[in-house]
DNA sequence: TATAATTGAATTGTACACAATTTAAATTGA
DNA sequence: TCAATTTAAATTGTGTACAATTCAATTATA
């Protein structure tokens, strides 16, 4: 048997397993926020920086607009943001965050809290691991699309 | 600005991001096999064992019926497997892999070395990572499962 | 042993992801 | 300046994921 398609040492495998059992434990936490997991995220881009067009919401957040553009629509409607097209290029959306959307992030500090109660524990080594997976973002979204794309 | 609720301090956003960037990274790989990348880890797990119930195969994945269950169909669409209800227990029903299935493991075996190409470069030490990572993936399904389900 | 509880797949419904295409607006350049 | 190109969102279509439910088969138990 070929080692390198044993399922056991795939990288990706184990990389895809992580990222969606993390993503599941978010569920308890993010529900009294009415937040999907995707909402989340979107959200903690928004809190950091705010009145920017969606291209540049979804290069923070690696996500195109097939993605967002439901996701935006959704957070409209509960209320948390809103979708503002610009004067100066119509082409450009921008998304600005509402009083409650603002008013989102007292509530939502609790979250990464309880994902240390939950998770942490499994972390050897959080910040050397979080240093790595950035290197590794960084250069799979860029190594081929250096010229291109 | 709360230093925990920062898009760049989330571990499970890095994760997120490292696994949806891999998996983009597959997709030319597996085009020629006519695989997508669940198609492709559910096909190494059977060239490990096949005969099974799509239960035990879905342990093996950490995916469920839901998402198994369309999926199968397709692979046994493509002639890659056949599903077999069990006589034994009528409830279980088991995955076979066809001859062309058994036979598509030869060509898989350059897909590794195309990722290594793609993406190795950006791994330091994938060894290393690879055992945090399953630590952290059985961890991460135990250790609020351990009584209940 | 009939009934209750459990189990394995399948189904239903919701929510992403993303490639590819479309549309409208802005920019370029002959 | 105006046709060609580029750009930003939106749309369309396909393929996961998974919670919750359903259904049939099996097992446990009163």
């Amino acid at each position: 048997m070929n080692e390198m398609l044993k399922l056991d040492n795939q990288l990706c495998f184990a990389f895809y397993v992580c990222s969606k059992e993390i993503i599941k434990k978010y569920r308890p936490l993010l529900e009294p926020l009415d937040l999907t997991y995707t909402g989340y995220i979107c959200m903690l881009a928004l809190w950091e920086k705010d009145n920017i067009p969606v291209k540049e919401l979804g290069e923070r957040l690696y996500l195109d607009s097939g993605t967002l553009t439901p996701l935006l629509k959704k957070l409209e409607l509960r209320g948390y943001i809103t979708r503002v097209r610009s004067s100066n290029d119509e082409r450009t959306v921008n998304i600005l965050l509402t009083q409650d959307g603002k008013n989102l992030q007292d509530s939502a500090a609790n979250v990464p809290l309880g994902m240390m109660k939950s998770v942490g524990c499994g972390i050897e080594n959080g910040r050397e691991l979080l240093e790595n997976l950035h290197k590794l973002m960084t250069e799979l979204s860029t190594e081929n699309n250096e010229k291109g794309e």
